[in-house]
DNA sequence: GAAGACCTGCTA
DNA sequence: TAGCAGGTCTTC
């Protein structure tokens, strides 16, 4: 569910709730597979007493700084989220000074927690973050002229960019009028530079809107006060299969590319 | 590439 | 009740 701007999001209202300063006074763990590979103890007595100095994100990677020089690294995954009231499904509650306490909610429990000495044994996997300098239009076009492989699942690697998950590359890829299948070393430079403007155009967006919900549920993405995100009337393409294109009218078709449901229109996303 | 695994809950 | 879901990892 969480994508770059569904994890900034929450992120940036943690900073805002005041999370940033406050020491944990303790830890309850609910499902233990969360902090693999450590135990609740091991976990519980590294953090306890920590206080955590600053929230940042890289990707889809949410990096608690703590005061001990260790890093919590929080990834969502599929239906991760953070709260400040409790709710149902909260797999661990951390219990910070000042009356605050911090719910991290996982109905589908695939969220990751990880506890390192040093965040690049993990960053450095990932490619540069879609919105930062590190990520321009040079090195896009090189990374995609370089493969033979589809573009949807390429922008979707995160090991090139880091941050798109299956809304956001589906929109990008509408945005720019390119087809899912196409392969990455047949587009043309004006059709890159394109992509590339879309997806930090899309990405932007829904940073602006707060994120993109798409239903009610308990598995569907929300604020930290538990309010859906407010990017749903920007989406053009994803989940809106038989539906018009909102730019040539045709109606938009569902495949599946790189088993990964994919929306999109065939007669303005060229093949 | 593809398929299965990890999980629960919503939608058709 | 079956199929599908915003993500990633492992194993062919």
């Amino acid at each position: 569910m969480p994508e770059l701007p569904e994890v900034e999001t929450i992120a940036s209202q943690l900073r805002e709730r005041g999370v940033e300063g406050k020491e944990i006074l303790s830890v309850k763990v609910n499902w233990a597979p969360t902090i693999e590979p450590y135990t609740v103890a091991q976990f519980s007595s590294a953090v306890t007493g920590t206080t955590i100095d600053q929230i940042s994100r890289v990707g889809k990677w949410m990096l608690f700084a703590l005061s001990s020089g260790q890093t919590l690294m929080v990834h969502l995954r599929m239906a991760g989220s953070f709260a400040m009231e409790q709710g149902s499904h909260d797999r661990i509650i951390v219990k910070l000074s000042d009356g605050l306490t911090l719910y991290y909610r996982d109905t589908r429990k695939f969220g990751r927690w990880k506890l390192v000495d040093d965040p690049q044994t993990i960053l450095s996997k990932l490619g540069p973050d879609a919105l930062t300098r590190r990520f321009t239009l040079a090195y896009f076009s090189e990374a995609m002229k370089k493969r033979h492989r589809m573009i949807k699942p390429l922008i979707l690697d995160q090991g090139i960019v880091a941050g798109l998950g299956n809304i956001y590359a589906d929109e990008a890829l509408w945005e720019s009028k390119i087809h899912p299948e196409r392969l990455s070393d047949s587009l043309s430079d004006a059709e890159l530079a394109a992509l590339y403007k879309a997806i930090k155009q899309v990405l932007k967006l829904g940073i602006k809107n707060r994120g993109t919900s798409l239903g009610g549920g308990k598995t569907n993405y929300r604020q930290v006060d538990g309010d859906s995100g407010g990017n749903r009337g920007e989406v053009k393409a994803y989940g809106k299969s038989g539906k018009p294109c909102v730019r040539c009218k045709k109606t938009l078709e569902k495949i599946v590319v790189a088993q990964r449901g994919t929306t999109f229109c065939p007669a303005c996303q060229v093949t």
